[in-house]
DNA sequence: AGAGTAACCGAACGATCGGTCGGGACAAGG
DNA sequence: CCTTGTCCCGACCGATCGTTCGGTTACTCT
């Protein structure tokens, strides 16, 4: 067999783990020790697959960025009349952030204390960026209300969809992504009042 | 003169700077040297006024607890019809967060590591349950939207609120606490596409 | 002046932190 | 057989953690 499958570690699926302990614990109040028994493995032994435990944060938060930015890239997110772009940009944003759930979560909540976190903090920027220019377009074209400020618009529906990794859980019987994603979309764009 | 004003620390003048600092750098990420640093006094002497770390937490989460508690026994929040007191508790809400805002931010970001967080973790959970009893009660009366499930807006409407706390700064000449609670009602209620 | 006390400090405590080290078990390849 | 490399371990490192302790300063009250 070549690689088929594993019983031992890979940097992956350690991370797999380490990911979860983090997000029960946050990253500060992990020790090593903690992703030690998580994993089933001795605290030294995780140096043997990652160089520490600021890599294993480091590996999380490009995954989770990385899915976000490609959401830029996408042929819907690229072309065709801005809020109509700006809708397929929050939905798959819903999408993206439940499908990497426990490694956006990670990425939310990073406060910046080292260099990997400042970072990350920086290309979350970037992103939040590029979608509210899109607001700004949409705005331009007289598609969105004109009485809420763009920043501030834009600052408040990140807020929500990012309050997803709150409490989504996936094993729960409830909501599927698609749900969440028609949720959050119709609130966004046509509010909570009965039309 | 009787206590007029001290130059010595106070266990709430001291908590306004801990608080502060936790939210620089995260509760588990700071230590009592960190504290004494941004205090300007000893690290003992720190225990002249408190009695530990996790006092400090415990008096910021309660003071963040109370002023919300209090939304609700506000008469706009008792009387009237329930989707008119929904928009005034989102509106409270929104004031409060931003009035207290150090406190709420620390509390928003408690995950739960020691008898403290759980605790305030619960409480939260109350005040969550009572809003979207509101809610329930204004779908009931058919002044809000009925394809969108009420456990699932109620998530994300305060996800939208309580995202304000990563954002708002008091000192910037940006929006003011009235012009943000505007623009979250008329978010909420009346969506982001031009009416 | 003397007593009491609030506010503070430096030094040190045991525990735990992230990380290192030398080596053992085991399978693959010669 | 022996070597090589992967995967893992217990023991340990210096540093830092939250906290304690003995003691000093300075102000208040009588």
């Amino acid at each position: 067999m070549t690689t088929v499958k594993r019983d031992t570690y890979t940097p992956e699926t350690l991370l797999s783990v380490a990911v979860q302990v983090f997000n029960e614990r946050g990253y500060d109040g992990t020790s090593m020790e903690h992703l030690s028994k998580a994993a089933g493995i001795s605290k030294s032994s995780i140096y043997h697959h990652v160089s520490g435990k600021e890599e294993l944060l480091r590996r999380a938060v490009s995954r989770a960025l990385d899915g976000l930015f490609a959401i830029l890239d996408e042929e819907h997110a690229r072309v065709g009349r801005s809020v109509d772009r700006l809708e397929h940009v929050v939905r798959r944003m819903v999408e993206v952030l439940i499908g990497d759930l426990p490694y956006v979560t990670l990425l939310l909540r990073v406060r910046g204390n080292t260099e990997t976190e400042r970072w990350a903090l920086e290309r979350r920027r970037d992103f939040d960026h590029r979608v509210a220019e899109l607001l700004k377009a949409a705005a331009a074209d007289g598609d969105v209300r004109g009485d809420v400020e763009v920043r501030l618009a834009t600052r408040l529906v990140f807020g929500m969809i990012n309050s997803i990794v709150e409490w989504y859980r996936p094993d729960a019987r409830g909501a599927s992504d698609r749900e969440v994603a028609d949720a959050v979309v119709r609130l966004v764009f046509a509010g909570l009042r009965r039309d």
